[in-house]
DNA sequence: AGGTATTTCGCAACGTTGTTACGTCACGCC
DNA sequence: GGCGTGACGTAACAACGTTGCGAAATACCT
């Protein structure tokens, strides 16, 4: 009964496009109700209808961009020795973030105003990665790691790559060949501290 | 000649004020030219005059933050052994950008929307870390770290730190309790994986 | 000393944002 | 076939950053 609905699964996904397309190409303020509606060809009800809102929107976005992520991460080979994926995973990370910076930035850099990602979108986030999380488990398991949990090991890694990537995309490494030091020389300094024999009970 | 000026450096100072108060306690969303006009007493306009712009007002506001961040890393005490003030460092960082959450996102974070940071403001930034970068070169001096320049490996370790900070903000890493084990992981880690001898020519 | 030029200030307006109330339209049911 | 029900498009609202304009206040010149 009543009026059928046209703002269906199609105009979700026209709209989840045009403010992806939006949000990589032109940054975060880029994102209005009006033009991602009009991008689409339809009104701004359709957001409200669909999403909720503005924050329902990005919350979509924000799932779609870690989807996007989680699949650069996959690509990344696995090896017969895991810790040898270590660096390759931290570079693959580098490239990701440096070829979707807004993206990237909607993710892990708080660079949307006023979208603050629920518990459940996080957690969404945080499995996006996964792939390093099982190469982590695979280094625990041959027993090259200390005695931390692979789960710690894995949140520090993530941290290591994060802040280098952020770092990067704010500017603070200057170019881009400058940053290549820097993480060819972080990254196996870090991988080097993890390996090696510690001296602890 | 002329009306003299009423916004001087006065106003300067309360307009700064009153923003970073309004950024710490309310989010990036609560500071708006009206509302910190509103909360000095004077009308948008002095914004206008003195900083040229919100854009004006932000970059003060970055320096402001920035010069914050410099006296809580001057204020680790110096040990005679300089790879002793790498952790205690790393902690002090992460007890800053925990202490002030907003303040650290509108330095390094690109919490604040529509505000870039220029090259100046950047290297403003950067020079906020100099007591880092001196242990680092007093490491250096000592011959404890790797061939890399002192520079890069100042770069890594600020990625590290800074890429644990972000993390947690946002809340990636669960409670503070859960943070503390990954922190308490990852600084050592990296620490070690610096001094250790490498086997490069 | 009085008039004028110049610089700054407060106010009000403009365009744009997210959001919502309202009138309209399209379908299913009695 | 009339009517209820739900979704639609439009228009309004408050708040935002910014700017144009008239008023105010001082220094200089006659």
């Amino acid at each position: 009964m009543g009026r059928p609905k046209e703002h269906g699964e199609d105009t979700r996904e026209a709209l989840l496009e045009a403010a992806e397309r939006l949000l990589a190409d032109e940054g975060p303020g880029a994102v209005t109700v009006r033009r991602v509606a009009d991008e689409v060809g339809t009104s701004t009800r359709a957001i409200y209808s669909v999403f909720g809102g503005k924050e329902g929107l990005y919350s979509a976005l924000f799932r779609k961009a870690a989807d996007t992520f989680r699949r650069l991460a996959e690509a990344v080979p696995r090896q017969s020795d895991p810790v040898d994926e270590l660096i390759p995973l931290g570079l693959s990370y580098r490239q990701s973030a440096l070829a979707e910076p807004n993206l990237y930035g909607l993710l892990f850099d708080r660079a949307v105003p006023d979208f603050v990602p629920t518990d459940e979108d996080l957690q969404f986030a945080r499995r996006s990665q996964e792939r390093v999380l099982d190469t982590v488990r695979r280094c625990a398991d041959a027993g090259v790691l200390p005695a931390s949990d692979a789960e710690a090991t894995f949140n520090a890694l993530w941290g290591v790559v994060h802040g280098l990537a952020s770092l990067e995309l704010i500017g603070c490494f200057g170019p881009p060949e400058a940053a290549e030091v820097v993480w060819r020389s972080a990254l196996p300094t870090f991988v080097r501290g993890l390996t090696l024999p510690h001296d602890e009970p």
